[in-house]
DNA sequence: TTAATATTAGCACTAGGTACTAAAACTAAT
DNA sequence: ATTAGTTTTAGTACCTAGTGCTAATATTAA
């Protein structure tokens, strides 16, 4: 290993986990923080098939605008694949790393949540519906990379209310199952507080 | 008017609007939009002060990475302002639109749940801990702006399974309780797979 | 000492701009 | 129609964060 610093293989090493946790860095930055010329960064950056820092933060950009809609914004959580409106619905979700825990893999109860939530929101209406009381049991952990299958059928209606089930299997194993209450509100003609 | 396209304003808004939809256009490309130079375009950005594409596209990275990271990630759900290991913990999340259904700024049930589970996690060991059962209760709607203070408390401890409450308030009105049910891994010898 | 590998240097070129000046075109009012 | 004002277009120099290339220099291993 030579005297100076440390070698390529480390320096790549370091390279990739820094761009990994921080895609926001430039060549010259990169250079300054291991103390080497801009060129020995490049080299390494077509080496490991690194692209540049603007291709990066566009990956970022494109990448977690769908995300953040999907989680965040007013779709789903998993892909509608049947919906019976007023009655039944279905959807799957494609789990992976970024949903689970890091150290075991297992995924978040809030993301199984999300996606009981909102597949039971949809065979209502999507619009209208809040959530109102929900009885919830894991049965079994999920991994990263599980394919969950969502269920929801509609047991009951009283008035605006609604009684929904859901029902969650990975591999026709139950992971998950909750009851959900939904209240509709009237948007239309509700400005009487 | 002018006889050949639109009026200035009515380009300016359409600028705006388009932008707005897809952040990832060039000036080029908006250019031939709207047959006119390129010159036109750049104009028209300096008088509304919409940044070049290159910002517009690092703002959109910028935001989104946090925001899926708080999601999404391993952090908590909310701030962490008081922790007390193995007995009580208490978050605050500040809830905006981006949090509600559009027509209703109902915040979702979802990030309730990620608040209350991530810091019913945190009072336990954020890293080792598995949801297994959870008994829920929505007591109020919540609307966007919001501010929720999640209390967690651990009422009882049984080998490796935890019993959390969780109360979350907005300004002092309870809008959810849950029991949480946690089971924690024992990530050092559990190779017996 | 020689050969191979690693690093640095320099140059031309690129996209997608900014900042500025100047000319041309269109519009409205007298 | 002429003048004044606004709007649009054109062109130049400059910027960042690069790519792609060639060539020279260090460093290391045999």
């Amino acid at each position: 290993m030579s005297r100076k610093g440390i070698s390529k293989k480390d320096r790549q090493d370091n390279l990739l986990e820094k761009l990994h946790s921080d895609p926001f860095v430039t060549d010259e930055e990169l250079s300054e923080a291991f103390h080497v010329s801009i060129q020995t960064i490049r080299l390494d950056r077509l080496e490991l098939a690194i692209p540049e820092l603007r291709e990066r933060i566009k990956n970022v950009a494109e990448n977690n605008y769908s995300k953040v809609k999907s989680l965040h914004g007013g779709e789903i959580v998993g892909e509608l694949i049947d919906l019976d409106l007023g009655k039944s619905g279905m959807s799957i979700l494609e789990t992976d790393k970024s949903f689970a825990f890091e150290k075991t893999d297992v995924v978040k109860g809030q993301h199984i949540f999300a996606q009981a939530e909102s597949i039971a929101i949809a065979v209502i209406d999507a619009s209208v519906a809040l959530i109102g009381v929900a009885n919830i049991k894991y049965k079994n952990p999920v991994f990263a990379g599980d394919k969950l299958i969502a269920k929801a059928e509609v047991t009951r209606t009283r008035g605006n209310k609604y009684f929904v089930w859901v029902f969650i299997k990975v591999k026709q194993v139950e992971v998950f199952r909750g009851k959900f209450l939904l209240v509709s509100f009237n948007t239309d003609n509700s400005k009487e507080d």
